[in-house]
DNA sequence: ATCGAACCGTACCGTACGGTACGCATTGGA
DNA sequence: TCCAATGCGTACCGTACGGTACGGTTCGAT
């Protein structure tokens, strides 16, 4: 009975190696067919187990679901602690980098998938799915952006009083209705470079609500009204 | 045999008042019970008429999910057509009254249950809902806000190059990320003014966008960070 | 008064889903 | 070697849905 204490300290919550694949399979199916496509046979066959592993596992339908939000949101992992930014030009690059990414994020298959889920979900049950896509998913993002805008406050690039307040109109004007849209169904813009423009963009005009006269007087006159 | 003709043209493709009545039964459901509720038996028992009698009038059951979005987007009409502000207090006054509007809108049971309904089926049958969705809600609201910036930018209060590239910077500094939030379930938050303040926030920050020195020189340093 | 169309209420059918139960193969420990 | 546990595959059950069919009723036109 000599259990073998791992020396690294392992997530108790998180699931069996067969599990995750399960979940893995599950995630594909959602992407694929989406949440219609998302039955308990057809996850079984795909995943090659029993439908009673299934409920062995995750107890019922619903935990299901939220394991598959769980599994996709413990997946991503929070890049490196921000570190200060030595001029302005590193800093517009890191914000640049965040809002790119986040148009990337909330453009691609899976999230869309699971906020479909969530959403076609949310007038049931308390949206338990709703709670947890936000909670998983709005923790990354805030906490990201939030160490990055106070890197950016320390080195007085940015002036603020409230982070959530500037955290918010920076999401506005990245994000604008892109995520809406999508999530109805409207395909992306055909542009290849789109989202990159559109992140420099939503930085530059960041810049021009919250940056301090250190951070736009040393660039005179760069305020570009086009790409 | 003799067709009586209509002196006044009216569109064909309306509803009779029964079937108006059946459609508002249905969007009666589908806030109340969400998505889910939304059955032909229950819309039947819900509206007095039989399941024949829908599949008759709407031949089929997104037939009859379409109809109740065109149904729910023919009940709104676009106000006055926008008049040249006579100064800068009216001009931010529209966008203010503008903003209020689309957050209330947005964050009504109406808007909500439909734009569930519509992201619940935009993976399946090429996102037909969805496209129906963003047609008839997004031209309202494209065309009232071009028009007000259009007749802004006349009087020369505000300057742009690209109408729909300013109108997607006042949507993101408008509504954040508040639509997906509700619609994933998170409650509205508890202030009552709340709406009204980030309305009048959100103008503020478009105008020191997109304000010219006409606009914003005449009420130096009135820029606020808070409320 | 009579006819026919429209319509309501209900019953019905095939299907698919969530959830459970059973039989059998595999496997790791005593 | 034996045993218990785990898990796969399949079958099964009750329910609910989309869609159709049928009898009875109302109502306007002739």
């Amino acid at each position: 009975m000599a259990v073998q204490i791992s020396p690294v300290p392992q997530r108790m919550d998180a699931f069996t190696p067969r599990q995750n694949a399960v979940l893995d399979a599950a995630l594909n199916l959602l992407v694929e067919g989406g949440g219609g496509a998302l039955t308990t046979a057809r996850i079984a066959r795909a995943a090659n187990c029993s439908k009673e592993s299934l409920y062995k596992w995750f107890g019922d339908r619903d935990g299901l679901l939220a394991a598959i939000i769980e599994y996709q949101a413990g997946k991503v992992r929070l890049p490196e602690a921000a570190t200060l930014p030595e001029n302005v030009e590193a800093f517009r690059g890191s914000l640049e980098r965040f809002a790119l990414d986040l148009l990337n994020v909330l453009s691609g298959d899976v999230s869309l998938a699971l906020n479909r889920l969530a959403i076609g979900q949310a007038s049931r049950e308390d949206a338990h799915l709703g709670r947890l896509v936000l909670e998983r998913g709005r923790r990354m993002i805030g906490l990201r952006a939030g160490a990055l805008l106070e890197a950016g406050r320390t080195q007085g690039l940015i002036a603020y009083d409230d982070g959530e307040e500037a955290f918010g109109t920076l999401y506005g004007l990245i994000i604008r209705d892109l995520h809406v849209r999508r999530l109805l169904g409207d395909p992306p813009a055909s542009g290849n470079g789109m989202l990159e423009g559109q992140a420099k963009k939503a930085v530059e005009q960041f810049f021009s609500l919250y940056g301090t006269a250190e951070a736009t007087g040393s660039k005179p006159g760069t305020v570009r009204t086009d790409t």
